[in-house]
DNA sequence: AATGAATGAGTCTTCATTCAT
DNA sequence: TATGAATGAAGACTCATTCAT
């Protein structure tokens, strides 16, 4: 019935998401070599090959597109940890937690870069992690959390793992792989080297054998 | 006859030097309410009760300034970690490793929002970086790494811990700590009481008792 | 075949000029409780149920729209007044100049709003005086004038008022009434209060009795 | 010390409150051909021949820049109309009301464009009010209200004038002339020959002679 | 060397109008 | 003929940087 933009032109489905989505992929684009903070409506229109305007009949803002890039990739990711997750039983443990572990520094490398892009904005960062329901992100955070505490419990349950604080163990592993991906993204500090190092070490704990704490 | 800025009229010493380091406070200041980002010229002058224009006597653009300070404070940081280290013995492995790890989650705490502001612009991130040398450095890189994994060693030396990998062992409380920071930080958790856990778990390990890893 | 618009689908009659007197009808909602600057042609077409485009099927731009709604309001406004004119006679001659006075002054507050609203955009202000006859409006203006002056000449060939410029005393009626309208409308005055002073003023006149001017 | 405008670089005086000024006669100059509304901050620039920013350097926005404008030159019209105003006795007491009359009507031909241009925007019109106290200010309001009221009073103190409501009587002859006024701005209508119509009915009144009201 | 006003490019957003469907 | 999305030209305002004083 009324115009359709040239960019969809040619396209089968609804004109109108299938626009959104254009404005999507190409805020997703930017947000990869850009801080959300350095993007703005000009380059996003020039970057979707549309006029300037167009954003706001998608959009309240140019936040809300940002925002909405930057939520679905996150979502992207962790659905991409799902796939990762080993089958507990399918190797050691040791084997099984490093699959795990390498799943989780994956994440974090990609989600990293994210991840700051949202600091640049208090409010924007308030937004997402509402959109977000509580506990269900953070570079670490909730989700993902119980994604590996679950992993734990099932090893637990099959004797591979001793009693012992899987909330914690999540915790430890989470946050040093959160934090070689960091180097990584930073400095450059080749993260996968370290990684089963950690695995061992997490196992093992720091107590001599034979005594107690 | 050159100039004396009104702030440092009455002041002995070096009248460039003065001027530099009063301008770095008035940052410093800026910076613990304000995002980088939201920092204009304007304020900074205010703060520092000096004209706009004489910060570009002494750094080469509003970001140099910004950087300087940024760098100080992170310094400043680490200084307080290094005074908040346990005396090794003084108290059991688990104490000593506790007060050591409450010391580290303070400077995570501190830090963080530090952190979140230099990722607003790459660039600034970039010269950070190369500021604090490589591997100095990250919310828990480097030379943080260094002063724990000296504590873990002398432990061992003593023999209060066993064998083990203490650059691991390291990562793994930092990372966590700082992941328990972060989502304080962030979503009001109360990090603190799950200090107690990560280092338990840390110290016991995984492996379920009388069996190898 | 031509499409016909929803909002006058089941009507009877020639659906063009049902359609123009739809957005009209629509365009005058939105002016009384808009400035005309502020009605904009979303505004328009959502007040009318249709879309943006048919606007432009049954008017040049947005402001001949505006403008049709605006005459049309004017011309139902002195319509009222013809109305509330009294018989000349049905009481003393200052009740019934009182009951004129106070018709004229419904008319203005009423009218001058709408008036402001055509002082925004000179060009409407010139096309609106051109639709309504040169003499035969402004807040006060032709017609309207028109009217007091009969009512006054009536009054006079039945000797209830003396020889006078009729003409003149109109515009003392309609310009102190105006005036009146106009500080009520802006400053908030009890207008109504004042109306009686102004008919018995100007009845008496200022001259001292038993002297000539 | 600091740079100076180009367009004030000859000139004696302090630098700011000569640029103040010279912003505000370009507003003036601007306000004379143009509404309100069609007033862009480009525009003010270009007129002032200085760069878009400096308007913000002495004006909290743009509106108050047009409202300073506005009100000085609201304020020279009043003081041309004291001035103007007769010495009571000096001539008749219809030469000195006609006198008066003339005056109000300079006043209101000059004054008319103005408001006009200040019902564009409600919240300007409000600040306007808001600037010139209460009372003070109205095509015809209060104060030179109460310049035409007192002098009809100085009349009817020397007995040239009978008793009567001199607000009332003010109100009148101030209405009245403001609508020739309009008329005259809108129409084109040649006020002038019409003042001392008003005049004589004013003094005259409508009520028959011998008769009572 | 300090001052602080001037500069003007660049930002987000609105909206009348067009035009493919 | 109605539709309503696309268009893109403005608009007001900010602020890092410059530079005359």
């Amino acid at each position: 019935m009324s115009k359709r933009a040239r960019v969809v032109a040619g396209l089968q489905g609804d004109p109108a998401a299938l626009l959104r989505d254009h404005l999507i992929e190409a805020a997703e684009r930017l947000l990869s070599d850009r801080q959300v903070t350095a993007i703005t409506t000009r380059d996003l229109a020039r970057a979707a090959e549309v006029s300037e305007g167009v954003l706001y009949n998608y959009f309240d803002d140019k936040n809300e597109l940002l925002l909405t890039a930057l939520v679905l990739r996150f979502e992207e990711l962790v659905a991409q940890l799902r796939i990762a997750v080993p089958e507990a039983g399918s190797g050691t443990v040791r084997e099984d937690l490093e699959q795990l572990a390498f799943a989780v520094l994956e994440l974090h490398v990609a989600g990293l870069p994210l991840f700051g892009k949202l600091m640049t904005d208090p409010r924007l960062m308030a937004r997402f992690w509402h959109e977000i329901h509580a506990g269900r992100v953070g570079v670490s955070g909730g989700d993902i959390r119980g994604i590996v505490k679950d992993h734990l419990e099932k090893e637990r349950r099959r004797g591979r793992i001793g009693t012992c604080d899987t909330g914690a163990a999540a915790d430890l592993l989470l946050g040093s792989v959160g934090l070689l991906a960091l180097l990584e993204v930073i400095a450059g500090l080749a993260a996968h080297d370290r990684v089963a190092g950690l695995v061992d070490t997490l196992l093992s704990g720091l107590t001599p054998t034979g005594k107690s704490k």
